[in-house]
DNA sequence: GGCATAAATGTTAACGTTTTCATCATAATG
DNA sequence: CATTATGATGAAAACGTTAACATTTATGCC
């Protein structure tokens, strides 16, 4: 293993030289820091991160934890994210990925392992590991879930915007009898895509019917259970606001098994524009969120946060953007009329 | 930041000792062992890993890398790998993620940095980085593509027994004409998978007509595309295996577009079981392969290997089940008769 | 050409650990 | 009781780097 020694050496130089060379300190002849770095190049010479680590005090290391491994509510999630993050992030900087439930001391959370976090979290169960790194003073920034203290930097999108367009565009399209499978209680996002939904409903001075509130957990059974519900109304909706696209899909598998006809018996929106979301049959009108963007944007801000600690603490939203496929019915005639 | 020295202070001893006692070092009175233990906890103390890695020439970190994460080839991919890799990983080992792609320098990717490195492949066109990898001395498996190399340890699926199940599954229900559409061109489990295929169907006394050899590259787009030109065919197959489940996806709403009913008119078999295959319309019939399974016998292979360096090299293969569900016709009895 | 200043390089200590080797106390041995 | 082995602890060095401070060399000015 080389050293910046042996490149000393090799120079004749001092270590201390050869050290300000490889990290562009300005005060090193531009001839001495070429032949240096052609030596170190030759050599094949590598930092010893422990070693730099060690005297800076970083870490070199940004950490990224996830709500939950184990129950992944959304698989294509992680991904997503991750793409995003690494398109803002340095290649030096390496990048571990764990579940806050897995993390069982937190201990290991700590600012001489960290550099900075992000979070990407889902629940107000998180909070415990959200403060506790706050406390530590390791920078950090939430990713995908709204948080009410605006202490806490949050890169998350506008669910409830999101809500309100579904909410909206089923109203346009003509339905009356509009119905919400409802995200799983306690997560921030689907408080506000329901809220959103009934924003939505009410600026278009449609009244929310409590009947039509259906409970769900995310998760593709959850969808299905609570369509099953639904279809069982005597007065059924014609159109339902599925809070994530997986739960869409088990509201499908409900109308397919009984044989309701979608969309001419029953609309369908989603949330969150899944990959396959434009494959299921009919393929789904839903609401686009950009994981991969709250990644970028949440990686850029925590940069800047960790480069100088009195950068502003922001809450930044991102967009969503409903995508219209088949899934929705045109109403609008027979509504008039009716 | 409180550091060993201060606990030695704390309880009137050598840092050395302290060291030695949190170390677990059979020479320390047990006594001590506990009084130390005891100070450390109520200190807060945690190691600086810097140091430790400086002077135990380790890094603590284990690195994941993916063959893309850019085209990402399958969404659950990542987290099901994640999952098993995490259940068999130590808490304390540092877990990064990384693409092979977005690797530019291959000098970062070097013993000190990693102390073993987990490489998730798809193609041969990893073959570079595994390499360098190995040459540059870090212990490593290569997980979820069969290698041809025996020096290189390696856990991957079952293949080619996947594609075989799947062609004698058609088989066995009565199916004649039976179609494949392969997953992308230089990746070993698309040549596995077909190679299966041709097995089963041999193994059941039908030749492969290549006629209904489709070309695929995995991606759901790709899927539909080939079963288009199936289904364009004077002599149609009446069950085709998509070597995996987005082709499968794909497939399906090439039928759905041109009305032909799944399984009535055509049976369609996938490969991967992704967590949606249960809830395609019909539900999909599919070959079984467990990624959370790879990642966990990869891992603990890793570990084993890290240890001691004469650890066997091991290629282990993880066997694939063929899972029934809606979407394959049961053609016997007519089929006697045709 | 001497002097002040700036630019470039070198010396040394420090970062927080583990490890080697030395020392001291204690127990076992005859 | 002296001697030896052993069990427990300590002192000092080492890991590879950066940073504070010191020194040398080059430059500009009158």
């Amino acid at each position: 293993m080389i050293t910046i020694k042996d490149i000393a050496k090799a120079a004749g130089v001092s270590h201390t030289t050869v050290s300000r060379a490889l990290n562009g300190s300005a005060l090193i002849k531009p001839g001495t820091r070429e032949k240096i770095a052609k030596i170190a190049a030759d050599m094949n010479y590598v930092p010893n991160y422990s070693a730099k680590n060690l005297v800076t005090k970083k870490s070199n290391t940004i950490g990224l934890f996830f709500s939950s491994l184990e129950q992944g509510t959304s698989s294509s999630f992680l991904v997503d994210a991750l793409k995003g993050i690494r398109q803002s992030l340095n290649e030096n900087y390496m990048l571990t990925v764990s579940g806050i439930d897995e993390v069982d001391s937190y201990e290991s959370v700590h600012p001489r392992r960290f550099d900075g976090l992000l979070i990407m979290s889902q629940s107000e169960r998180d909070n415990r590991f959200i403060y506790h790194a706050k406390a530590a003073g390791i920078p950090l920034v939430v990713l995908n879930r709204q948080l009410d203290d605006p202490s806490i930097p949050n890169v998350a999108s506008e669910d409830r915007r999101g809500g309100r367009a579904a909410a909206e565009h089923a109203c346009e399209m003509g339905h009356r009898r509009i119905a919400i499978i409802e995200g799983r209680q306690g997560f921030k996002s689907a408080d506000e895509r329901r809220q959103g939904f009934i924003d939505g409903l009410l600026a278009r001075g449609r009244a929310p019917d409590p009947l039509y509130f259906a409970q769900g957990d995310y998760s593709i059974e959850s969808g299905r259970a609570a369509m099953e519900g639904l279809l069982a109304l005597n007065d059924r909706p014609t159109a339902v606001f599925c809070c994530n696209d997986d739960m869409a899909i088990g509201a499908m598998n409900a109308c397919y098994e009984r044989g309701v006809r979608i969309p001419d018996e029953l609309s369908l929106i989603g949330f969150d524009d899944m990959m396959f979301a434009a494959y299921t049959n009919p393929p789904l009108t839903t609401v686009r969120k950009s994981v991969a963007g709250i990644g970028r944007e949440g990686t850029e801000l925590l940069l800047r946060l960790m480069e100088r600690s009195d950068a502003p603490i922001e809450q930044r939203f991102i967009g969503c953007e409903l995508v219209r496929r088949e899934s929705v019915a045109d109403l609008r005639g027979q509504s008039r009329r009716s």
